[in-house]
RNA sequence: CGGGGCGUAGCGCAGUCUGGUUAGCGCACCUGCUUUGGGAGCAGGGGGUCGAAGGUUCGAAUCCUUUCGCCCCGACCA
């Protein structure tokens, strides 16, 4: 076992930190609440950012860039946006040796800005729908920052559109919605619940928020991402209007949608174990990686490495690009270099010793598992990435596994407060109660809505007001 | 923002109560030798003025004042 990681068992939110030390995916920043993305964490982020990236393109979305600094009156415009967002913005005050006359925000989001800029492109139908996302950094002021999850300063995707009708808005958003879903459940291997927010958890100044909720292995919820209905709130705010065919003008309907860094947090609460990262090998910058094993420095050099990267050259083919590595810290002992990898979450680690030379195999070592299996050199182009296809499906079902067994339903408030005097998870209940109820619920233990499920449009008596007719909610205690 | 704790080498700590040799230990790091299939052993070595400022004193990591920062627990959040 790892002796720099402290098990997750004894302290979870130290394992948590010990895990991203380890695989060195972040450090702390001299600010407060502001991180360092290390190599290895940048790494993985752009392996997310790609598949992200190809779903919205894939879509018709197209990329763009909107300025970080934001006029403070903009936000102002809405009501509810501001009200929401007011108390974690940083503000701008003073540029170029003298103070502004209108101070301005480091963007939180960018509904504002963008909304602006949209009502200046929008004129008539045809300029509709606008399908823009743009790649970039938010700040909102934390006061309990922890490393990926909840930082002042985070790197996400934001998407905006704005749409003719109100149908096309909504079935944007729900598509987005599952772009997200099934990246986060085929690639990243976390399984998600796709559902519809509460009241209480809707972003500020949308109709309704979507998201994406996630069980963490400590039972915890967390939102993975979001999308959401801005209705015509930010049109009539901005003035995004438009003539229709039939001659009317009308306000425009948006929507918004993002994903952030708080990804590699979920990646990590949902796979990782006590040796440190594990990562699913779609997302892994790393997938494999070679590690050639001699004592004598001549078989090292002469027969082992050069075979290591002949090996290392054919499955980068195979795979589709430098997804394999090979290990050179000859400096270090075996056992040491073992752990290197295995803290970094490397999916799979090919060990080619003499043994291996002899029997011209490869010792293929599961990161997930740990399991032990040789692998004839002939065969690696096949049986390499059916390894790797192998290890992302056990992480999927392994973590829905976990979900499944933690999940339970409940019909009263006195079995609903049971379940997280004890061991917690997700609770599934009909709930039929507002944002008033959901206060009150919140009393216990910090429980919230985490969403009402698209996928079981079910209805039953409310297990908190009694009321019938109450749709299916998942509750939980969330990051 | 309320409650608690802590700032001494890259990390983790001892020393502080009861001022007094050149400020110490473990890990990490560097060099050498022996090792090497799941975190090696031995030997040698480098690195800190003790969060900052001010004060008390012959003398301050240690006492006093101020200040900054961090961590943990609660209220707010992608």
């Amino acid at each position: 076992m790892a002796r720099n990681i402290t098990p997750k068992n004894q302290d979870y939110s130290q394992w948590y930190l010990d895990v991203i030390k380890a695989s060195e995916l972040a450090d702390y920043a001299p600010v407060r609440g502001c991180m360092v993305i290390r190599p290895t964490g940048y790494a993985l982020w752009e392996s997310i950012q790609g598949h992200f990236d190809k779903g919205f393109k894939d879509t018709g979305h197209v990329n763009a860039y909107f300025p970080l600094l934001i006029p403070n009156s903009f936000l102002e415009k809405e009501a509810e946006h501001v009200e929401g967002f007011a108390p974690e913005c940083a503000v701008v005050t003073h540029a170029g040796g003298e103070e502004l006359e209108e101070p301005l925000i480091v963007r939180p989001t960018s509904e504002t800005v963008i909304g602006h800029m949209y009502s200046k492109w929008v004129q008539s139908w045809r300029d509709l729908p606008i399908l823009i996302n743009q790649w970039c950094n938010v700040m909102r002021w934390e006061k309990r920052p922890r490393l990926f999850l909840r930082t002042s300063e985070f790197l996400w995707q934001e998407g905006h559109t704005a749409h003719a009708t109100r149908e096309e808005a909504m079935e944007e958003t729900l598509r987005m919605l599952e772009v997200y879903r099934s990246i986060m459940c085929d690639i990243l291997a976390i399984p998600v619940i796709a559902g519809e927010k509460s009241e209480g958890e809707r972003f500020p100044g949308a109709d309704n928020t979507y998201t994406c909720e996630a069980m963490m292995s400590d039972r915890k919820a967390l939102q993975a991402g979001t999308s959401h209905f801005l209705g015509q709130n930010f049109a009539k705010a901005f003035d995004i209007k438009f003539q229709s065919q039939n001659l009317e003008v009308e306000y425009a309907w948006t929507t918004s949608w993002g994903v952030s860094t708080r990804l590699i947090g979920a990646l990590i609460m949902t796979h990782s174990d006590d040796d440190g990262l594990i990562l699913p090998p779609r997302v892994a910058p790393v997938k494999a990686v070679i590690l050639p094993i001699s004592t004598s420095d001549v078989t090292l050099n002469e027969k082992l490495l050069p075979m290591a990267r002949e090996i290392e050259e054919k499955l980068n083919k195979v795979l589709g690009g430098k997804f394999v590595k090979v290990d050179t810290q000859f400096h270090m002992r075996p056992g040491e270099r073992f752990f290197t990898h295995l803290q970094k979450g490397v999916p799979l680690r090919l060990e080619l010793g003499e043994k291996e030379l002899d029997e011209s195999c490869l010792m293929a070592v599961r990161r997930d598992t740990s399991e032990k299996r040789a692998l004839a050199i002939d065969a690696l182009e096949v049986l390499v990435p059916q390894l790797l296809e192998d290890i992302q499906k056990n992480l999927f079902n392994r973590a829905l596994k976990f979900r499944e067994e933690n999940t339970f339903s409940v019909s009263t408030l006195e079995e609903f407060r049971k379940i997280f005097e004890n061991s917690g998870g997700f609770v599934r209940a009909y709930f039929a109660g507002g944002a008033e109820e959901e206060k009150a619920i919140k009393e216990i233990g910090g429980v919230t809505v985490r969403c009402f499920p698209l996928e079981d449009n079910s209805t039953g008596k409310c297990f908190f007001t009694g009321k019938e007719g109450a749709r299916l909610a998942i509750f939980a205690k969330s990051y």
